[in-house]
DNA sequence: TGACAAACCACACAAATGTGTGGTATATCT
DNA sequence: AGATATACCACACATTTGTGTGGTTTGTCA
């Protein structure tokens, strides 16, 4: 029960078809393109526009859908509708299908690693060697970097040495001047000069 | 020269308004709408149809690029032209703009952390506790589980104990029967009933 | 019974969008 | 000099796509 009541919270109750209708934008949206109206009438069996043009405002009036006037394919899912993953806390056990007993919230798909930066301003680098290992940061972990030219104590950088190397290291302060800091006691810290680069923002592991 | 040549190696050739239509396709692309013809022309200074179609016609001929017959808005950028975050090496030093000397390969920004999987098959859990620390896995972590009733002897899986927590754990198998175990020397091991959920496939970490 | 919403359809029209033909000018390469 | 590529433009036309009006049917709720 306290999953669907959350679930009731986040979206408003939608017939069975305009279900379909959402389902489908959505799909084609991930795809590739929004789908036109015609589109939409032809996968769902409409033999009108007007069908269709019925369940897009249907679904705008509920929020779910935004769309720009005489604009093609001009069909934008809000946030309300965007795709979420939840995040799941415990577990219907005894089921044969599971379901989620408690969401704690929802994961955006689509800003779930870049947010709405954009992409000019970032890089990656796939992590070398154990030195950020006490920060959970291993081996081949790539580190989406955001190209910052400084940053703040404590912050996870990317930092140019003179030898031309990129190192992820956290940046500390003293007394005013900064140096950088493995995340391993095997490691000394570097005081040599360094160029901060950008800013370690995501870390991204595949299994 | 080396950054340069490995670039040469993947992408063809584009003169500069090229590259510019290109990118403004791309744009447009991440925004929202892949652009019709007019608007591209729009953007670009273009008072004809006729220049963008050429410019899309060269595209295409370069192999960046794809579009379908008719259809409004249908152009879609090929593997060759989706858009990769670089994974970079060492870092020229000394120069205004840093330019990346030793390009290592890119990480498609589509397929970072889910790849082609259906959503349906994916839920995530929000890491609590620092029982797989040893695994770079760490408090705040969002672990991204592919659904699937069995994994493989040393796969991180998400497990459903009898008390209906879900727990991220190692699977191992030892004379044919399968625990569960922490990547924490300070957790024992779990030999009581539990079903395997699903599978971790993604640790993403947000900073 | 009447009001209302959901769930359809047909069809005309306008606006947006893609296509095709035929130009001009400039620079490069052979 | 001729071939080729880049870099544009104008304009007509076809097709796609969105809009608008006016219906029908079914079920629910007061």
């Amino acid at each position: 029960m306290c999953g669907i009541s959350i679930d009731m919270e986040r979206k408003p109750y939608l017939t069975p078809k305009q279900q379909k209708v959402l389902d489908f934008i959505r799909k084609r949206i991930g795809e590739r393109l929004p789908p036109t109206i015609r589109e939409i009438g032809e996968e769902l069996g409409f033999k009108s526009t007007g069908t269709v043009r019925d369940y897009l405002k249907a679904l705008m009036q509920k929020g779910l859908v935004r769309r720009m006037n005489n604009k093609s394919r001009a069909i934008e899912l809000t946030e309300r509708a965007s795709f979420k993953i939840p995040i799941i806390g415990t577990i219907m056990a005894g089921k044969p299908n599971l379901a989620y007993e408690e969401i704690q919230g929802y994961v955006d798909a689509d800003d779930l690693f870049l947010g709405r930066l954009g992409f000019d301003d970032v890089f990656a680098l796939r992590v070398k060697g154990d030195s950020m290992i006490d920060a959970g940061i291993i081996e081949g972990d790539i580190a989406i970097i955001k190209k910052r030219p400084h940053a703040d104590n404590n912050d996870i950088v990317a930092a140019l040495l003179d030898n031309n190397e990129v190192t992820l290291k956290r940046l500390r302060s003293k007394s005013g001047k900064f140096h950088l800091e493995a995340a391993n006691s095997n490691y000394a810290p570097i005081f040599e000069e360094f160029k901060v680069i950008g800013k370690l923002i995501t870390v991204i592991r595949k299994y």
